[in-house]
DNA sequence: ATATCGTGTTGATAGTAGTCGACATGATGG
DNA sequence: CCATCATGTCGACTACTATCAACACGATAT
């Protein structure tokens, strides 16, 4: 019968009946509820994180290097079985993310896990 | 000199100029180690679920269910502002991925977090 | 100094993943 | 029984990302 906001408003009645409750409050909270939650403290650490682990290379790196203290990029290309310029790019994302930290010493890149890494393995 | 193999073993020497140790040893294992590493007991699993939370609109989805104990695919479609047919898709990774589970009722589906989910969200 | 080596950087490319519209399905209500 | 609704599925499109070759740069060795 009235026009407008047809689709917004549709979720409530459904809501009420099923729980039993007024849901009628909740409904114009839920763009605030999402904001809410995605600008909360840590959320972005934890997407960057995530996005971070999300490769295969990437989550076998981290593997390795908790089991040695410390790698070489040319250690991780030869485990990785990729090209120099991919693992440069993998420990770049997994540096920024916080997960290692990178240490030169000469011509060579040293990686080891972060100290806060915090990375949730098995 | 010598034909061949030139890239694998130039990595050899310089290992052993810069620990001291006899590096040899450890070259002919990176690729046993590659696959030691990425067919570990968990290595796929921790690989999925990092990959099902490495998307804005799942992670979000993932927190929301931290405060309410159960959420129905329409309202999860409210706080994240996507089509229907994308709440599907998103629940069906985070499903597959042991963090969510989902609950018909009538119409309705009901997610939930799993119970052995083991999220690592801050 | 010159050559070699290990890495980082930069496009370019291919494969993957998120998104939506359209349709199908099962459930609810009149 | 038919209309409506919530959700799942499928195909197409778009955006992103992993990858590599080529180049650049600093460090090391001869």
């Amino acid at each position: 019968m009235m026009a407008g906001a047809k689709v917004e408003l549709g979720l409530v009645p459904r809501l009420e009946r099923l729980t039993g409750e007024d849901a009628s409050c909740c409904v114009p909270e839920y763009r605030a509820l999402s904001r809410e939650v995605t600008h909360a403290q840590g959320f972005a650490q934890a997407l960057t994180r995530a996005r971070a682990l999300s490769d295969r290379s990437r989550m076998t790196a981290v593997i390795l290097l908790r089991r040695r203290p410390e790698l070489c990029a040319c250690e991780i290309q030869a485990v990785l079985g990729v090209s120099h310029a991919t693992v440069s790019h993998h420990m770049r994302i997994l540096s920024n993310a916080g997960i290692v930290q990178g240490r030169r010493k000469g011509k060579w890149m040293y990686y080891r896990l972060a100290s806060a890494a915090g990375v949730d393995i098995p």
